[in-house]
DNA sequence: CATGAAATGTTTCCATAGAAAACTTGTGCT
DNA sequence: AGCACAAGTTTTCTATGGAAACATTTCATG
């Protein structure tokens, strides 16, 4: 009762600590091949410890994607300033996005992977959801503002998710070669996008 | 040399069969984390017979990899008939694309994936790219014609293929849900990204 | 407080899989 | 015929996920 603030067991809260030491690795090793036996090691505990906090490895990844959607949320809502208009708002938040998955290539594709658990996802996809809404309602708010195309709302929000995870997947695979596409080839698809939206 | 036409050695040739057998685990299973021993199974021959022809399982991945994008350029040739009006080869091109992805989810994601093995992927981005060269000479084509605008080609190009690769891989995680995006997001999404590209 | 239940951890054990090694057999060449 | 090599097989090793059984700490409760 003294070392630390109310150490509620033996460990301290190990969950919290296993999901940090996870992601920890998923960075360093840029996916989540690793094993919970490392994982188990970095904690100072015994192989077999985690299993009390995660009934299997791929519950802790979906806590990791989970956490990562978190992340994502906070970091979109932090660019799209509210006062700012539509237009800049969008590209920021595009922008954030991608910048998002840059910084954390792993965890992004951990996010959207399908094979790590076996779909406890309805968590999930309701996470990559709520980030669809904002696009929604940024959307609707410019074409009432008249900055965007009047369009069926959907292909126009789907087209702007598509683009987006579209850009963040290929920059994380290295396959957007400054030969190729240029050297600011996100800004560039993204001014492309906004010609097929604004009015 | 009765029984079947030239028969190399002695199972014949081994390392199409357990291409063909790891490309059916691939697809029933709905993933890469098959394992090597069930397609040796499957085959018909032990265990360690498949490291005679693959170095390792990544080595085996890597060739469906490949082979995937083969199947995949020529789909995609076979859907922009030449003759066609550009628009319409851009949209054939990209809806075969997408349709190409959603019969092959897990071929397509094992194509773009990176942790499958550990980057003998210099062949994979070569023909990752030689896709992105048949986007690019068709919106050039576009636009000397004048059905698409004037702007930076690479812009253009890089916009279309990370707007396909979006719908792609949002398609296959089955997260373009009707009530969302619409019961025919593709088109609709493409349609967006087509005003933008057209004069 | 004493005590038993629940929560955490540990040690042990097992099965699966990838991969290397050693051994066998069929094939084609000279 | 006989040799060399390719293609398979059997055996073995090791890592890892996970279950089971055992130990220990904490907490609620009488």
């Amino acid at each position: 009762m003294s070392e630390v603030t109310r150490r509620p067991y033996h460990h301290g809260d190990l969950h919290r600590v296993l999901i940090e030491t996870a992601l920890e690795l998923l960075q360093e090793q840029g996916s989540w091949q690793f094993n919970l036996r490392e994982v188990a090691r970095r904690a100072g505990v015994s192989h077999a410890a985690p299993y009390r906090h995660f009934s299997d490895k791929a519950a802790l990844l979906t806590e990791l994607a989970l956490s990562g959607f978190e992340h994502l949320g906070t970091a979109l809502s932090a660019a799209m300033v509210r006062e700012n208009p539509v237009r800049q708002q969008f590209l920021a938040a595009a922008q954030a996005y991608v910048a998002f998955a840059e910084a954390n290539p792993a965890l992004y594709r951990l996010m959207f992977s399908a094979d790590a658990g076996t779909r406890a996802d309805v968590h999930l996809s309701q996470r990559a959801m709520d980030a669809f809404g904002v696009v929604l309602t940024l959307l609707e708010r410019g074409q009432q503002e008249g900055t965007f195309k009047l369009r069926p709302l959907q292909g126009q929000a789907t087209a702007c998710w598509a683009e987006v995870h579209g850009l963040a997947l290929l920059a994380i695979d290295g396959l957007l070669l400054p030969e190729k596409v240029g050297n600011k080839p996100v800004p560039a698809a993204l001014d492309i996008l906004l010609e097929g939206l604004e009015a």
